[in-house]
DNA sequence: TTGACATGCAAGGAATCACTTGCCTATAGT
DNA sequence: ACTATAGGCAAGTGATTCCTTGCATGTCAA
């Protein structure tokens, strides 16, 4: 899964904002988290699914402490976005 | 559409890669220039729906001129997400 | 006005995506 | 050892998404 379909779903793009706001998450975490965020809760697979194809897409590292696995961000890969369509303000 | 769905399809990021490279262009123009660019050739209704959408993101402006439409980029609407995701590089 | 060119609209189908359900593994505490 | 907690795997389903096909509209040239 490429960076740009990962960001296309919108929990996906919750689960990046509660990771920003606090980095290194487990993933119950960030089930409850999420579900606050946005108004509807969503089952315990259905982030962990999210949270795999955010790691695929490289936004997000992972490590395994004891039986819990914290989450954290890795924004690196947007900043191919804004490489490759810089922005241009025709009349500043 | 939002600007996240807008950028998650290939074909979408190859009309604003064309339209970054020349601006103002028109829906056949793009049709050429996308489907040499990918190695697919997609219909010209394929390319319409996707220039739609782009528009209703935000990341396109159309100008009809006599019996062309031409169509400009406008980067503005990806500036939002350097905002919400700020690069954070951990080592320098 | 007639024909050619540029684009628009809408319905249908195939593929993909998001979510659920059910079961399984592994670590920690008592 | 037993139980509870944290997480993983996989099949199935409903909803989107992308593309095509077919027809319609509008503009320009001769």
């Amino acid at each position: 899964m490429d960076v740009y379909k990962a960001l296309a779903d919108p929990t996906r793009r919750a689960i990046l904002d509660a990771l920003v706001e606090t980095d290194g998450q487990t993933l119950f975490s960030l089930c409850t988290k999420v579900t606050a965020r946005q108004e509807a809760d969503l089952s315990r697979q259905a982030i962990s699914q999210h949270l795999a194809i955010l790691e695929e897409a490289g936004l997000l590292r992972t490590e395994k402490r004891g039986r819990f696995k914290l989450h954290f961000v890795d924004t690196t890969p947007l900043t191919e976005i804004g490489r490759r369509w810089p922005v241009t303000r025709e009349e500043t």
